[in-house]
DNA sequence: AATGAATGAGCATTCATTCAT
DNA sequence: TATGAATGAATGCTCATTCAT
């Protein structure tokens, strides 16, 4: 966890990783509001309070900031999952803990849920490495916890936990989006529910 | 069919139709390949062979060609649905003919499946656009078959339609991301059985 | 020659060159005022009455530009004394020609003879290219002259003629490059027959 | 000598001169491996192994490192050039002298002989102060040993030491530049006899 | 309708220089 | 003296759009 974080920053130089940090933070708001192309770096900058040029003195390039956002929330969230399931042994507990925490966190920060699920989406090229990357562990997370269940013989045998794992990641990332997009405001977390219920009521053995 | 074609002419200004039909198709090849930002309408015109100022007798900018590629394939997709159901009574089939439909389109055209499940879904702007116009319809669409079913006593009454519609949604839109970004060469369309058995079986009455 | 001028001009679209010709003069004048590195395309757009991005359809970089200079004039040159010199038999005159043409060129075109004896020294890059293309030609122009000369008994036969032309266009060039610099303003074009005077006088038979 | 440790010393500050010194040096090898205006300021500190910092308390500017470079090196060769002749009485002979230890400098040390035949001349504003200084003083070394050589009566009075002064200049600098571009390997100090024989046969009294 | 030459606003990035430590 | 993190001014180039023909 802090491990995983801390590895992750080889952007940040200082210790702190104090206006490494910053930036991020500025860049996130920034892009959530005007979208990745239509954000100037003069512009994260000045949110972040340092000057243009500092700017590459952490990261080599706009686009590598908005990587790193990916990078370092998908390793933070990665962590937390795992930390929340290593405890639980029920499969049908974990992948609700799972669809939990991935609507918590997005709900909880609307300007990184906006670049999760607007910005970070419209380039192929990225959407490649995003699914090489993270994005498969987080999946395999999911898997993996399926599958357990179909060991323990309270999932059905019968289906194909790669699918399985898709579709979950699907409803819930669908909820995301839609809660971005949706003029009116409600807590995205409690989506969460209906998803597993009618998830789980699905892939059950009975 | 024949209110497909019409909904489709708002884009295409000629009678004949050739040019801006050819421009789109273009358009399409195009943003697939370099996506929508590293496109110039003067790559759009060449692949079209007409000039760069023909492109602007058809479309107002390069994202009205975008919006257009979006707002026909939405429209005869709508269409082709509609037609496909209206003869069925089954809620389930309808789902199901739905679905099929869903990854048949995308899983028969590449190009306009990137620019689908990658290029439109980069800016917050065209997001909620997208939100508003044709996709409101589509996921109307599944609503009202499911509420159809919940009426007809074989669909759970408890859930909320509009949730359930998300999530079907959901999944069949990462079946269709995933079959973009895989690098094995599979046929999304059998996809579709895959997510409507754990689906119905989710959301049945019984 | 108009041949020569014409084969060289493969940046210059149009049939008349105009606009590129314009650049090509405006960017030599701008050059030459404040040198390359601190001369802004738009400072050569503005003086060649185009606007910016016009400047790069006639030319790739702000780089050809200079190059294109260059190419032009050493084309124009050596075509120019090619002519002069292949109606004249005595290789002593050949020469003088040769010098004689070489500074009235310069000192017809201050401007030019600027970006010639002071911008086009500045990167070893260019001087590399600048002495494998025409440079080598002009040089092999005076060498053969020489050569000739030595053949028919006239210059010393236990000259080098590789070195004995650099050393006449060493002598011609630092004449040039000195009246650029000068605050006194004297006719160029006179220096070349002192320079023939000692120079002959350096490398006669007798 | 004395005299040039002492003229040296008015670009370096500190009294042990070494890390000024050091500067120096590796501005020339950086100039002369990258061109002067793609060199950054940067390189030269960490081929001089100080911070970048370190370089603005010994130098002003990166165009005072140049300036240095060439004025610690004229002075240098000044020196080296006057000791040489003061001895010498015969007019001719001086003049071999100054040619000879010209090239033999140069050639003694490629980098320094790149940054003086390229990466000097690319600036006209430079240009100007080294024609206004210790170049002029250059100049006038050979035109005085000429015009010895001129009032006893060994060299022909009818010609201008001025302009004599600048062609043996122009050939020796030619030779320079020559062998800086070549491919092929050489000795540089050699190609001053060619010169001197050419030069001294063509300004010869008899 | 069609062309394609011309336009000019827009921006990521670099790097010489400074200054707090 | 020495450091090196921070600064911010400066600019070549792209490309969507226009418009005279």
């Amino acid at each position: 966890m802090r491990s995983a974080r801390t590895l992750n920053n080889n952007s940040v130089r200082v210790a702190g990783g104090d206006k490494g940090e910053a930036i991020l933070r500025a860049a996130t708001r920034v892009f959530a509001h005007n979208g990745y192309f239509n954000s100037k770096v003069a512009d994260i900058a000045r949110e972040a309070g340092v000057a243009d040029g500092t700017v590459y003195l952490y990261f080599k390039s706009k686009e590598e900031i908005l990587h790193s956002i990916f990078d370092r929330s998908v390793d933070d969230a990665l962590a937390a999952a795992r930390k929340q399931i290593e405890l639980i042994s029920d499969p049908r507990e974990k992948l609700r803990r799972i669809a939990l925490l991935h609507l918590e966190r997005l709900g909880a920060d609307r300007d990184l849920a906006v670049v999760f699920q607007v910005e970070l989406r419209g380039s192929t090229k990225f959407m490649e490495e995003f699914s090489a990357a993270g994005f498969a562990e987080y999946l395999s997370l999911i898997r993996s916890s399926f599958e357990e269940g179909q060991r323990a013989g309270m999932f059905r045998a019968d289906l194909n936990a790669n699918v399985v794992a898709k579709i979950l990641f699907g409803a819930l990332d669908e909820m995301a989006t839609n809660w971005i997009l949706s003029k009116r405001r409600y807590k995205l977390a409690p989506m969460a529910d209906q998803v597993l219920d009618i998830f789980l009521n699905g892939v059950n053995a009975s």
